[in-house]
DNA sequence: AACTCGGGGCA
DNA sequence: TGCCCAGAGTT
């Protein structure tokens, strides 16, 4: 397990390589965010972001989700995958909107992850980017470079990764800390083929190191 | 804890 | 072709 140094230099080094990382998904409003996270489980945010530009055009509010069928608001994300259950999730969440808020985005944690369709990563990046407020969602990315930086063990469940990360690192770098380890994950340190060659993080990661020893 | 939904991107 | 992806609900 990486000690209080090591952790730091993570964070300076991933600050230094993204500097300036933050939510790829597009959107112009709290509401638009939210339907763009929702979409974007088990999807590329290039997806996403290809399909987004249409349907925000068509769709601007929840009614406007519940105005049209089931089946043509699958039709309209149809490119993008687990479309017939993520288009159920958004007419559910839309209509808890409608009901509950006023048709509004609640900016609340609790009362984001209590919207039907929505969980604990959505509520979470909806937090961060929306309304910025400090948060850390482990999705793959995350849970994959923490546990091979050895920021926490390998056998660590995604919440015992969730609450090492709230521990080690200070409370007003999590979302930064959030974008870039995410950043990290899909352009370098990636699942299939990291690059520990070229990693700047190379001399800490017990994980490289052992890769590197394997390729001779 | 494991299973299901799922088309597109990439090697 | 086969594997993976900014996940959530159900059992």
């Amino acid at each position: 397990m990486l000690n209080k140094k090591g952790v730091r230099q993570v964070l300076d080094t991933l600050e230094e390589m993204f500097p300036d990382a933050k939510c790829e998904l597009t959107h112009s409003n709290e509401f638009e965010l939210l339907v763009a996270v929702i979409l974007s489980a088990q999807a590329t945010d290039a997806l996403v972001n290809k399909v987004t530009p249409d349907l925000f055009e068509k769709y601007h509010t929840p009614e406007d989700y519940l105005a049209v069928s089931l089946e043509e608001l699958q039709q309209d994300i149809r490119r993008i995958g687990l479309y017939r259950n993520k288009a159920k999730n958004i007419r559910k969440m839309s209509a808890d909107l409608v009901e509950k808020y006023d048709g509004k985005v609640p900016s609340s944690y609790d009362e984001l992850i209590n919207l039907a369709g929505v969980g604990r990563k959505t509520a979470n990046v909806v937090m961060s980017v929306a309304f910025d407020e400090p948060a850390i969602a482990v999705d793959t990315h995350v849970e994959r470079v923490s546990k091979r930086l050895g920021i926490c063990r390998w056998k660590d469940s995604v919440l015992e990764v969730e609450k090492t990360l709230m521990r080690k690192i200070p409370e007003e770098e999590w979302s930064d800390t959030h974008h870039r380890m995410i950043f990290f994950g899909r352009y370098h340190c990636k699942a299939k083929t990291p690059n520990c060659p070229e990693c700047p993080l190379l001399e800490i990661c017990r994980e490289g190191q052992k890769r590197m020893k394997k390729r001779g």
